[in-house]
DNA sequence: TTAAACTTTTAT
DNA sequence: TAAAAGTTTAAC
């Protein structure tokens, strides 16, 4: 026990700087508190929140100090090693404690209590007393006995009754208590048994009889009695699934409930998991060609030197089968692995074979499952004891579950930009807190990718990583045939078949003939990314950003695929009145409709993120596509994101100058991953498959080193590019967004701003300059950016960044300007 | 983040 | 002139 423990340093789930001091109070003063949740209040009102006691405090602040009103745990929820890593990414990421803690517990563990109000009973409401919109709360109140703010505001409609509910509960009509949400709850199953005295042939008859009356009890009962076993001619009593034994007797609960009553049967709950069990593991590891045992054997042999190796597999070389037999290696010293993918839907593509080599063994996390899915993971992940689950398969979330013997760390998709959180803070690259985690557990990582980032990379260059390559697919399939298509040329000849030129038109169309699949690219979803009209020529714009809205034909909306703003379509001018509209450049659902138009009798689908927002929508296209349901797919970049499909013959991309064309230092390393992506979901067994890249651009370098799949040489020449531009990996970038909704006092404010960085970091610093869309969400946005060299000291950069920041945000003028840092930024 | 205190805008 | 809407500040 420390010797001062009558104060803790406490983090709150909130986005404020620093930890805050509460006192212990007596009946806690024995026990010891680190690493456990404890409710406290906090701030101007009534609220409670979950907090987490990080140390022990003597320094104390002059001001009065609240108690702890409760400790949550009876064991830690936060072991050293999970501090540790928090306070990495806080400082590394320069972000609040609680932002992580935030993001990083799953909300069951990290409850708030809110204010419900009530009518206060023991009070005559004389209504006419009260004016209109009281009386709509008291109506509404009288009707559901209990509601919150939020609850209250929509069922009455008024916009803010904050006020007016003080002024009802100042007259005591209405009174306020706190009250958390639902708690974790473990998953019960009823289950249903025979009373013991009647486990006997006898008198199992008298309650026959006494059942003459009550068909369905009847039922029931002898549907019961068959699912017992028998020793001896004597019924074994056992609990059976209420669920099973309703069903089996295809009587309703009434008759269940009756029996119960009756005390002849009695009920129980069981705990249950919601986590998938039950899976066993009837597959051996895969058997690996010889390619890849060496590449296995490489990379064991580079983790004896090396914390972190990065493996370069070109698409379909059968990254996931040498994945299984590291993973097992590290199951089989029992210790934890982490598997992280970029997207929760590539999720359950891996899963499933996962759980044919390690069955029960396996779990999957991301923010897809429900608060109560998550809290068993997490409680059982840390729970040393009974720790079955040894496999977390996950998107980045799953980096902040509660390890405690970490071995292996794989990341898959490793240059995958879903990696890296955008908003809210920690805006944490997944990939590279996994390094750290890593690190903090003495683990080993392995980076996978077809088409890795640069940083890896380079790393993997300088020495800092190993390296291994995969350089043949699995089964002997060919690399995909790529060639390269001038549509500048096709339509000056005008040979352009809609979006398609002679030859894509020519090769789909034989690939039909054959019965092979085929997936077309565009990256744009929706029917027109701009609509113009013919007698005005104003486009319908988004109301809260600078963009113009989207035509959705389907669903005869235009849409903004910035705040999701969304009107209905007319068919005359929304400015004008007269003119009708003309479909300005081309989205999934056009390039579809014009599939439509050129092979009426193939079976079409399209694949993005309108068509697979449904529950399950995602799963059933790729499972349809699989079972050859499916002739032509039309998708955006979610195709290109690591799915295998074994029937490609052909895939499509439509106009790949979109890629390049985007305003940022990325486009080029963005672009030939994206198409070298979907290039390799091209390719059958004993067949090569065929890629057509349409461009105005064909001598393009990145079109070139796709075609070639020359990863190498593209990385090369983009690593010289970076090097001369003083850009990642060699520089590393902080950015720094000012965001305010009146444009003229955010540019003024970023001037002035700019003046102090440029003082401080010279020609580090670039900028200010508006974002590409100056304003979303009605919020004008101004950046700077920071460019700083491996060699100096990134952390002294960070700490005059953070107190010019704090300057500048004290000053009366500016202090409504927010302020964001993202450090390595995408 | 939240909510009370304070300031400015708007509607009657 | 009061109510509504927007801003600022401090919270252990």
């Amino acid at each position: 026990m420390p010797e001062s423990n009558h104060h803790v340093e406490v983090i709150l789930p909130l986005s404020v700087p620093g930890t805050f001091t509460y006192i212990v109070p007596t009946s806690y003063s024995s026990e010891a508190l680190i690493g456990k949740r404890v409710v406290v209040s906090f701030g101007t009102g009534r609220r409670l929140y979950t907090g987490i006691v990080i140390s022990y405090q003597t320094k104390l602040p002059a001001y009065d100090l609240k108690e702890l009103l409760d400790v949550i745990d009876d064991e830690p929820s936060v072991n050293e090693k999970v501090f540790n890593f928090w306070k990495w990414i806080s400082t590394y990421y320069m972000c609040f404690p609680g932002e992580v803690m935030n993001t990083a517990l799953p909300g069951t563990m990290n409850l708030s209590s809110e204010s419900r109000f009530v009518l206060n009973t023991n009070k005559e409401i004389s209504r006419l007393a009260l004016n209109e919109k009281e009386n709509l709360i008291i109506d509404a109140l009288e009707r559901k006995k209990e509601l919150k703010l939020k609850e209250l505001n929509q069922l009455t409609s008024l916009k803010n009754s904050l006020s007016l509910m003080k002024q009802l509960v100042d007259k005591e009509i209405v009174s306020v208590f706190e009250s958390f949400q639902a708690k974790y709850l473990p998953k019960k199953r009823p289950r249903i048994k025979l009373n013991i005295e009647l486990l006997d042939l006898v008198k199992i008859e008298q309650v026959r009889h006494s059942l003459l009356k009550a068909p369905a009890q009847l039922k029931l009962l002898y549907s019961f009695l068959e699912h017992l076993d028998f020793v001896d001619e004597l019924p074994v009593n056992k609990f059976i699934p209420k669920d099973v034994l309703l069903k089996s007797a295809n009587v309703g609960p009434a008759a269940l409930n009756a029996l119960i009553k009756k005390g002849i049967l009695s009920v129980d709950y069981i705990e249950e998991s919601r986590i998938n069990t039950g899976f066993s593991e009837t597959n051996d590891l895969p058997r690996l060609q010889n390619f890849q045992k060496k590449c296995l054997d490489e990379i064991r042999q580079q983790h004896t030197e090396r914390d972190v190796v990065l493996l370069h597999g070109v698409t379909s070389s059968g990254k996931t089968e040498i994945y299984s037999h590291l993973i097992e290696g590290v199951v089989e010293s029992g210790q934890q692995v982490l598997y992280l993918l970029p997207e929760i839907a590539l999720t359950s593509q891996i899963i499933n074979r996962l759980r044919k080599y390690f069955g029960n063994r396996v779990a999957v996390y991301h923010s897809g499952l429900n608060a109560n899915e998550r809290t068993e993971i997490w409680k059982r992940i840390s729970n040393k004891s009974e720790n079955e689950i040894k496999i977390v398969l996950g998107a980045r979330s799953a980096i902040f579950l509660p390890f405690n013997n970490i071995g292996l760390i794989i990341v898959d998709e490793e240059h995958d930009r879903s990696f890296k959180q955008q908003d809210p803070a920690p805006r944490y690259e997944a990939r590279d807190t996994a390094v750290v985690l890593a690190g903090i557990h003495k683990a080993k990582v392995l980076l996978g990718s077809a088409t890795p980032s640069l940083e890896s990379f380079e790393n993997a260059l300088s020495g800092k990583y190993g390296f291994s390559e995969l350089t043949e697919r699995f089964g002997g399939i060919e690399m995909p045939e790529i060639q390269v298509v001038d549509i500048g040329e096709e339509y000056r000849k005008k040979r352009m078949k809609y979006s398609f030129s002679t030859l894509l038109y020519k090769e789909m169309s034989e690939k039909l003939e054959r019965g092979e699949q085929i997936i077309i690219f565009q990256n744009r979803r929706g029917y027109a990314p701009l609509i113009i009209c013919n007698s005005c020529s104003q486009s319908p714009v988004c109301v809260n950003c600078d963009v113009a809205l989207t035509y959705h034909k389907g669903i005869q909306s235009l849409i903004c695929h910035y705040c999701g703003y969304k009107i209905g379509m007319t068919i005359n001018c929304k400015s004008c009145g007269k003119g009708t509209y003309t479909d300005m450049g081309k989205g999934t659902e056009r390039i579809e409709e014009e599939l439509k138009k050129l092979f009426p009798d193939a079976a079409l689908s399209r694949f993005d993120f309108d068509s697979t927002r449904k529950k399950n929508a995602f799963q059933n296209l790729i499972d349809k596509f699989e079972r050859g349901e499916i002739d032509i797919l039309i998708g955006t970049q979610m195709v290109t994101k690591g799915l295998d499909f074994e029937n490609v013959g052909l895939v499509g991309i439509i106009n790949a100058d979109n890629l390049l064309r985007f305003p940022d230092f990325r486009s080029f390393e963005r672009t030939f991953q994206m198409l070298t992506q979907v290039a390799g979901r091209a390719g059958r067994k004993n067949k090569r498959g065929k890629v057509i890249i349409q461009t105005f651009d064909p001598i393009h370098p990145v079109i070139g080193f796709v075609t070639n799949s020359d990863y190498k040489g593209f990385v090369n020449k983009e690593l010289e590019e970076r090097l001369t531009f003083k850009y990642p990996p060699f520089y590393r970038i902080i950015e720094v967004r000012l965001k305010h909704s009146d444009r003229q006092k955010l540019n003024n404010a970023s001037i002035i701003f700019g003046k102090t960085l440029k003082g401080i970091f010279r020609e580090q610093l670039l900028g200010p300059e508006f974002n590409y869309i100056e304003r979303i969400r009605n919020l004008y946005s101004m950046h700077f950016i920071l460019k700083v060299s491996k060699k100096s000291s990134i952390s002294n950069v960070k700490n005059k960044l953070a107190e010019t920041i704090a300057d500048f945000n004290s000053n009366d003028t500016f202090k409504s300007i927010k302020v964001q840092i993202d450090v390595d930024p995408y």
